[in-house]
DNA sequence: TAGCAAACTCAAAGCGCTTTGAATTTCGAG
DNA sequence: CTCGAAATTCAAAGCGCTTTGAGTTTGCTA
């Protein structure tokens, strides 16, 4: 049997006003109260009901979660490991989510119907398109939100975590430039992404500091997934003059990639480099690849339990957060990567 | 400006108590009466406040979810496309999810929070191990539940939903049979998980009755990864005398297998047959394998909706599903499988 | 020792819905 | 017509919490 609110004030012989104050934090209450009201909790395992204080205060204390759904999206591994993030820090405090699973095309008006059933106080966005009109749409709809990603050429005037993708893709290719390698090939996410983007951008950059030219033609954008990027892989193989090195937009994709390299007889590491993007899946470890990926690393896990971190923080006005946040990924040399080949 | 019951029942001079009866399907509403609310709520997109709802009726309007985290556990492309089930039917009922990552040491403490908590009204267990003691404690604690999936030798007296998978590695081990495959293998899934306890035994059993032996030298369990489909099948083919026909427990699985088939040389569905488990992802179709991959199917996102829409008919004391369900996989036969080679 | 601000505590009014128990209408039978 | 049952509708009491506005104490200052 829970206790209520009621009945512990009516235990300790206090009002509900002042245990209420005692344990959301106010100041006005006696120190000494404060003490016998927290343990006199511990004791009867007081839980608040959270429907009550919901509607008391008028705050939903849930956050509104767009599934993509859409077989062009990489929603699975990368989207459930990132689910993993925002569940566990949304659970430290109660905060529930409303998932939406949903085709792109429906996206829009699924979160304007989210907004609108006041049933969550806060979205989250991701998959960010290049020039996305979601995010004005979000801005206009009054709500707290947190983008994952950001978008390009628009002023990026909202709450957003980012990492910094070119940067990424600039140190992964230099590293490349540096160990000789002249053609490399990139293997990128679905090409209206903006990660894939600007992970394009900085290994062009990375080229052009260096004189190099940027050849399309060994660029290709791909679902994340094992299959596409071993189809990308094998035709980057069969050219006249195939790449000594590749970018991979995800493991998922090297995972395809390597086993294209391995199919024709070549030595990662040796014959030809790779480096890929890691967003540290627990199913895919750089690590345990038969040759270690060297990789750009930043966890997907994270990024979402600091989305919902921001979020609550909004909701609940308390502490802060940056408004808007770009990662570093970290570059992480292990043994795919080597010296270009002679030729 | 959302309006509100008061509201609504002013402007069409009923009490809220006529206008929430009409709105919740009560009989004691005038068929006449009834239609004048509803056109009044499609009018004004009057959305009742589920806080408050929540509160009155005591029904949280939210199911408990335990993502397991561990690195042993299929959590990411399977989890996602059953939760992906789960989520569409709970948002066509405004129900909330209350996600809680959880490794599976801290799984049953895990549970009973969420249920002491009162912030669910039910809870949903999956990954079902062969003598699992969560589903007692499930029990135990008054909280309606639906498990996926089923334990082994304990009386199967709680709701499930679970497809056969005895019946269907049966199957699918007879059809190898009769093409006249006498060394099969199997690839499962984690040995301690019923789905892959019933799928061993569903091969045995098609083999015993041909009066074939089961090679335990045969069968391997790993995670549903490529990677380690890869390596299983890898280790099979090194044999003196290989399999000519292998059961994947996953078309992940198969992924790996049938990249290690290609490696040494051989042809799918010709020199080797091969049949997995489909658990219909869309991001990685049997038929989109260079050889169409033979199928056992059955939708994981079927499951979750299906699985969504029991609970919720349960708490919402509406309609009547059955409480125990053993789903059959169909059979899908592709170019995967053929007659075994002659020897 | 009076007087007042500061420090605490409290009663009561919602939040928006469901539901109980009673009141009012309507209607067919007598 | 009249009356009781059936059909509708209603007022009001919660659900358990937060928060406003108003006490009550306490601690100093003068």
């Amino acid at each position: 049997m829970n206790v209520n609110l009621k009945q512990l004030a009516e235990m300790l012989g206090l009002s509900q006003t002042t245990v209420s104050r005692a344990l959301n934090g106010y100041p006005e209450v006696n120190a000494e109260t404060r003490q016998r009201v927290l343990s006199a909790v511990r004791e009867t395992g007081y839980r608040p009901n959270r429907a009550a204080q919901r509607l008391a205060t008028g705050r939903a204390g849930s956050i509104g979660l767009v599934m993509p759904i859409a077989q062009g999206i990489d929603s699975d591994v990368h989207f459930g490991e990132f689910l993993a993030g925002l569940g566990e820090e949304s659970v430290r405090h109660d905060f529930h989510f409303v998932i939406n699973p949903s085709a792109p095309e429906d996206e829009e008006a699924t979160f304007k119907r989210l907004a609108a059933s006041g049933n969550v106080d806060a979205l989250f966005l991701a998959y960010v398109r290049a020039n996305d009109p979601r995010i004005a749409m979000l801005k206009s709809l009054s709500i707290p939100f947190v983008v994952h990603g950001r978008a390009i050429e628009q002023p990026a005037d909202y709450p957003f975590l980012d990492i910094d993708n070119t940067a990424a893709f600039y140190d992964a290719a230099r590293l490349l430039i540096q160990l000789g390698h002249r053609r490399i090939a990139l293997i990128n996410g679905p090409a209206n992404l903006t990660f894939s983007i600007r992970r394009k951008k900085g290994m062009q950059r990375a080229l052009e500091e260096n004189g190099l030219p940027f050849d399309e033609s060994l660029s290709q954008h791909s679902l994340m997934t094992d299959e596409y990027g071993h189809r990308a892989m094998q035709q980057f193989l069969e050219r006249d003059e195939p790449p000594t090195a590749v970018l991979c937009s995800s493991t998922v994709i090297a995972l395809g990639a390597v086993r294209a390299i391995n199919k024709v007889g070549l030595q990662l590491g040796t014959d030809i480099s790779l480096i890929a993007h890691d967003d540290v899946l627990p199913m895919l470890k750089p690590e345990n690849f038969s040759v270690p990926l060297t990789t750009t690393r930043s966890s997907l896990r994270a990024a979402g339990s600091r989305i919902a971190a921001r979020l609550i923080s909004r909701i609940m006005k308390t502490g802060d957060y940056p408004d808007q946040e770009l990662w570093r990924a970290e570059l992480i040399v292990r043994a795919s990567t080597g010296p270009a080949p002679k030729s």
